[in-house]
DNA sequence: TAAATCTTGTTCATAGTGTTAACAATAATA
DNA sequence: TATTATTGTTAACACTATGAACAAGATTTA
């Protein structure tokens, strides 16, 4: 029953499977090697950074802003910006409008640092397409594109 | 400079790239939720988890082979496996040919719930791969494959 | 063989990521 | 005005991870 299968299709289905596992884990593991390589780059931790590029779409973002963005809770964001705060990449002003809210932007340094990042993860997916041949840049995305819809139809189910 | 590209190709190329980061970015997000979500589900951290699935292929590790597949140093091996003591997953005998070396070997619970975390694990690829077209299958798995050499290149090109 | 060196695993201090609960200040609503 | 809701902070806790110092045991070498 383990290693004997009813046919051909279910042992390349095991086969497949198992082979898709195993990418993934590759692909996944190279990831995180580069999100520490980036991190210790720019001398920031890796929520540090991860942070710093949600400025790149808006100026001013809250405590609950980023909490949502990052998908953390709101007294994690206390730690990070305050982090940001120490390494004056970031400042904040209160919100003229209401007295809760903190207004996070970047300063001039941060500013600075932020492009670098981003200037640095586009070179490296640059480099990332320019190494397949250009007939497979559109298969790569396309099957990229499967996997991900297949991955939301299994995570539905899971939850 | 910014938003003028001397051609389509070299356009179409900074939109490729682009694109290739959401996907890899979502991807990746998706299979950091399942880690979570699995070692939830099996009553384990995901340390532990990762550490449990070593035992498939080999019967008895050391703290040194442990930490060497981790990729982590010893003593955080030390910790994980003080947790798996304790909920009585794995053992540890005294090595007969070396007093310094601890052979690890998983428990019959431990066997037992190392095999059902495995099911689930396969049974997940399994959906992740029937959710694709038959047809699409084999591109998916080339594409992931020519990811992860070029993902290996650039990797090389940064150390 | 005895001394020096290397290896294995542990402990401890430290840092980073993240959560929940309790709380104070402020805003919105009834 | 009193109640309720929101915002951000603090503190206690858990998990992941590292590196240095160390003890015990194995190996090498002089």
């Amino acid at each position: 029953m383990n290693k004997i299968y009813r046919n051909n299709a279910e042992s390349l289905i095991v086969f497949q499977a198992g082979h898709l596992r195993d990418l993934i884990e590759e692909i996944i593991h190279c990831c995180q090697e580069r999100v520490l390589f980036q991190s210790h780059k720019f001398l920031l931790t890796p929520a540090e950074l991860r942070c710093l590029l949600l400025f790149h779409n808006e100026k001013y973002l809250t405590v609950k802003g980023i909490a949502q963005k990052l998908e953390v809770a709101k007294s994690r964001v206390t730690k990070i910006m305050e982090g940001l705060l120490n390494k004056k990449l970031v400042q904040s002003i209160d919100d003229p409008e209401d007295a809760r809210v903190k207004l996070f932007s970047l300063t001039t340094s941060g500013l600075k640092k932020t492009s670098e990042i981003d200037n640095f993860i586009k070179e490296i997916h640059n480099e990332l397409l320019m190494n397949l041949k250009p007939e497979d840049r559109k298969s790569v995305l396309h099957s990229l594109e499967l996997l991900r819809s297949s991955m939301k139809v299994v995570k539905a189910k899971l939850f």
